[in-house]
RNA sequence: GGCGGGAUGUCCGAGUGGUUAAAGGAGACGGGCUGUAAACCCGUUGGCUCUGCCUACGCAGGUUCGAAUCCUGCUCCCGCCA
């Protein structure tokens, strides 16, 4: 059998912080001393219906925790959703009603499945309402558990609390609400992006003060999105649904830049190409790794021959969405036809095409000439750019 | 309770009576180059029935030939002192 120390390493192996050093080997030890699984804690912020590829870091890590026999926590914080994490954020969230929190929670428990074993033995799903909502006196058991000088140690805080900027007592709430949540589940180890350090390490001083045993911390870094500096996340537009298409997929790596390449294969956990591979050549490998990871094998070389077919000869992509188009005296008003297609403005339309970013079946459009024959247009490819594409049908 | 500061376009941020659809930056988008990378160059970035018109600088009203800029009221936000 395989002792906790290696297995240890293997958790913590493309970690950022395993806190307090040590820890999480330490509780392993106690997992298999006492024969029991970990309940290892994974808090969620309901506010992004769909899982991207950022999710997957941390949600893979927590898959690996299960392979090793452990037992994932996650918990919905529909009732923190009502606050807002100011976690990397200079400003306040927005607060979500309750019935989109639930609807993304849904729909995030149904993603996440692609990743984790939903066996009832290896998994548990909480909704944090079911102990946040408490009453007066009990919030207030819970408050006195830290000082305000405790919380002003957070980064965003004393940034912010320096420079000036709003800081609610709400958000301070946040921490408090969430190391609650260890005592409620009674978590032996949580994980969290980086960005959620503060928070976790913070949930142990609450515990200690409830009585339980404090949990262990493992964070993991962030991957930032495909525009390669920022966290990837779906407010932003840099980030990869697992849920897109194989062609999205593979484009929006291919998008990547090369510098965070190397971070993304490492978080992805996907093999690295051997030494001397061409970046471009590795971006494609990691492109289809990862459409072979969300969709299969055939789907990554498919995507692959597009993307090659399309951005390197220049072809067309195979699958075009038609839109229909009403031409009142055979003639169309490009403008309003662009508009209409590709849910711009006229106003951005007549620019695209002032800038040559307009093709009909190839040939960039002349500005002097806004007004087609419907006729010849029915049938024909429009294309804005390099990526937007749209066959123009004529609406009898 | 007292004092002070603020609300401008996707974001940041100039602008205190007149070529201001509103400097500058970021982001985004289009073109060139290319590996849908980076770097670099050029252009665009409120809407429209487009040599012009409409809308826009927290909300409402007012002064003025003319207001984002002045006045009044309102709403919201923030800091400091207590």
């Amino acid at each position: 059998m395989e002792s906790a120390a290696s297995k240890s390493a293997q958790l913590t192996a493309n970690a950022a912080e395993d806190l307090p050093a040590g820890a999480l080997q330490a509780k392993l030890e106690l997992a298999e001393r006492e024969g029991r699984p970990l309940r290892v804690k994974l808090g969620l912020d309901p506010t992004a219906p769909d899982i991207h590829l950022g999710h997957t870091v941390v949600l893979t890590k927590l898959r690996e925790f299960q392979d090793q026999g452990h037992r994932v926590v996650l918990i919905v914080g529909d009732y923190t959703a009502r606050v807002g994490d100011p976690s990397g954020r200079s400003e306040t969230r927005p607060v979500l009603s309750p019935e989109a929190i639930i609807a993304n929670a849904q729909s995030y428990e149904a993603q996440a499945g692609r990743i984790l074993d939903q066996n009832p033995e290896r998994y548990e799903l909480r909704y944090n309402s079911e102990w946040l909502d408490m009453p007066m006196a009990e919030l207030l058991a819970l408050v006195r558990t830290t000082t305000v000088a405790q919380l002003l140690e957070r980064e965003d805080f004393s940034t912010r609390y320096k420079g000036g900027s709003p800081i609610s007592v709400l958000e301070l709430l946040y921490p408090l609400m969430q190391g609650y949540d260890s005592v409620a589940i009674e978590a032996d180890v949580e994980i969290g992006g980086t960005d959620q350090t503060f928070n976790i390490l913070l949930g142990r001083d609450i515990q200690r003060h409830y009585g339980i045993a404090e949990q262990a911390v493992l964070t993991m870094p962030i991957l930032v999105g495909i525009d390669g500096v920022e966290k990837m996340s779906k407010t932003k537009g840099n980030e990869i649904a697992i849920e897109s298409s194989a062609d999205e997929m593979f484009g929006r790596t291919m998008r990547l830049p090369d510098e965070a390449m190397a971070s993304w294969f490492e978080l992805l956990a996907i093999a690295p190409p051997a030494d001397g591979t061409g970046a471009r050549d590795s971006k494609v490998a990691l492109a289809k790794a990862i459409v072979m990871r969300f969709h299969d094998e055939a789907a990554a070389d498919a995507a692959e021959a597009q993307f090659v077919s399309q951005f390197a000869k220049h072809e067309l992509p195979d699958e075009i969405d038609e839109f229909s188009f009403a031409a009142s005296d055979g003639v169309v008003h490009l403008p309003q036809a662009l508009a209409e297609g590709f849910g711009i403005s006229r106003s951005e339309a007549r620019r695209l095409v002032e800038q040559g970013g307009v093709k009909i079946d190839g040939e960039a459009v002349d500005p002097a000439h806004l007004d087609v024959d419907s006729g010849l247009l029915s049938g024909s490819v429009v294309q804005i750019g390099r990526r937007r594409f749209k066959r123009f049908m004529i609406d009898r």
